[in-house]
RNA sequence: GGAGCCAUCGCCAAGCGGUAAGGCCGCAGCCUGCAAAGCUGCUAUCCCCGGUUCAAAUCCGGGUGGCUCCUCCA
């Protein structure tokens, strides 16, 4: 397996830390809002990536946490006069069913900065007495950025700070601009306030994930965990304070491997809420079935940029399409062993970094062979068998393929339809019968209106929802 | 102002020094009563200008264009 490390800048051979394992933390949501595309588009690329590892053979273990104490959750709690746990509670329910409906696997260990609060405290507690923190008079805790000699050199944002130019705003007892807040005593008007030895407040942002880690994963002297993952807006500030946080603290890096997924851009800019271009997940799940969201937002390499386009999320349904109709086609049956080149050029793709876009070439060429065979001899049942355990690994290994390929195409289909079409069709085989091509074709195109295509093969005609 | 990423067929998109994958669209065929589906065949020298090399889309330098980070952000 080799994984582009966002750090080095290059890819490298996955060594885990612990033979055959591999630990991975994710950084997940803010739960205050809905889920948009983007927030789809980080669980995808990591989905596919613990996908990946556990069928190359790793034992993996995936936390991704969810951020349940923030100002904008606490902005939301006053201007909505509801708690913050129904809060964050409805947001987090809402997060998982959407990214079920997508497929993705659920996280092993789902840690919240409410649950993790020891685990903060305890860290700040050390840094201060490191004394790689400081308390200021308000009794707000920082770090000191310039007791960390290493402080820069994951996201290689060192640069010594413009005062002119930075957009950091520069607090007046911050030590060094880059200093950034582990710990927020609370102002008297703010609702949520935790006790602590350093002061009654909330944690920063950083902290929560660094000491989640911790607390989670028991990691080696070298290292804490295998690979850490999020979106690439997270690499400065957050991961490069992170990742300070707990050198300092624990005295070894973070992570041994770093991966940031591209953003999802709507007309060639960043999605995101400050734009007022989100499309928010919940509403594209209205409009399209899950598993061909998840297909065409896996369609390109995570690292790059990802232009949402319904036009392409078409031609993505459509590639899927054919793969279920490979599916129909050597349906039912019992799968046998799977191609072990096909298997092999699979997990080579995936196995580079996650190159989708072979992996996806590569299955279209097998359904294309697949097919082929089967035309010149369609009753050869090995190949059948062989197809449908070609799908299963698909299902396995990238999370699509794996419904029931005759349901897939009745999605948004109800009984009634289903009964005025299986009438229609019995109609028009009469018809045609008969030679009656002027009424048969007429039928075809009645369903045609109703957004139904229809395919006659040897075994009777079988029809699509559009 | 600082730090990066990207630029390949009409559209999406691989490629990581050895002579351009795949999908959509289009065209021509096979199949079909006609279609649909499926299959076959056809369609690019890689933003521009220099350089390195026997060999570059791939490396280096300079342009041009787009995006991102430095503020909450997947």
């Amino acid at each position: 397996m080799q994984i582009y490390d966002s750090v080095q800048k290059t890819k490298l051979p996955f060594e885990p830390i612990h033979k055959g394992k591999a630990s991975i933390y994710v950084c997940g949501p803010t739960v205050y809002d809905d889920a948009h595309l983007g927030h789809a588009r980080s669980a995808l690329a990591f989905d596919l990536l613990t996908r990946t590892l556990k069928v190359l053979g790793y034992t993996v273990t995936l936390a991704k946490n969810f951020t349940d104490i923030d100002d904008k959750i606490i902005k939301k709690v006053q201007q909505s006069g509801k708690s913050m746990e129904e809060i964050t509670s409805f947001y987090i329910a809402r997060y998982l069913e959407e990214m079920d409906a997508l497929g993705v696997q659920r996280a092993d260990i789902e840690p919240k900065a409410t649950e993790s609060l020891h685990a903060i405290e305890a860290m700040i507690q050390t840094l201060l007495d490191k004394d790689f923190a400081y308390r200021i008079s308000n009794g707000d805790v920082y770090f000191d950025t310039s007791k960390d000699s290493a402080y820069g050199t994951i996201s290689h944002q060192v640069g010594q700070d413009d005062e002119n130019q930075s957009r950091v705003a520069h607090t007046e007892e911050k030590r060094n601009p880059k200093d950034f807040a582990l710990w927020k005593a609370c102002k008297n008007e703010e609702e949520i306030c935790f006790e602590t030895a350093f002061s009654a407040g909330r944690p920063g942002w950083h902290i929560e994930c660094s000491a989640m880690i911790e607390k989670h994963f028991s990691g080696t002297e070298n290292y804490s965990i295998d690979i850490h993952g999020g979106g690439a807006d997270l690499l400065f500030p957050h991961h490069e304070n992170e990742a300070a946080q707990s050198r300092c603290a624990t005295g070894h890096e973070l992570a041994k491997y770093w991966m940031h997924n591209g953003f999802v851009q709507i007309d060639g800019e960043k999605m995101s809420k400050s734009l007022g271009n989100s499309f928010f997940l919940k509403d594209a799940l209205a409009l399209y079935d899950g598993e061909v969201l998840r297909y065409y937002l896996n369609s390109v390499h995570y690292r790059n940029d990802f232009n949402f386009s319904e036009q392409e999320l078409q031609v993505a349904k459509k590639r899927l399409d054919k793969l279920y109709r490979l599916k129909k086609r050597v349906s039912p049956g019992t799968p046998s062993q799977v191609n072990s080149v096909f298997k092999k050029a699979l997990l080579d793709a995936m196995g580079d970094d996650l190159n989708i876009s072979i992996a996806l070439a590569t299955i279209d060429e097998m359904v294309a062979a697949t097919n082929e065979a089967l035309d010149s001899s369609p009753q050869n049942k090995a190949l059948k068998k062989e197809a449908l355990a070609n799908i299963a690994f698909i299902d396995a290994l990238l999370g699509f393929g794996g419904k029931e390929p005759f349901s897939y195409f009745q999605i948004g289909v109800d009984e009634a339809l289903k009964m005025k079409i299986q009438t229609m069709l019995n109609e028009r085989s009469e018809a045609k019968k008969a030679k009656d091509f002027a009424r048969s074709d007429a039928i075809r195109d009645e369903l045609t209106h109703l957004g139904i295509s229809i395919m006659d093969t040897a075994e009777g005609t079988l029809w699509e929802k559009v």
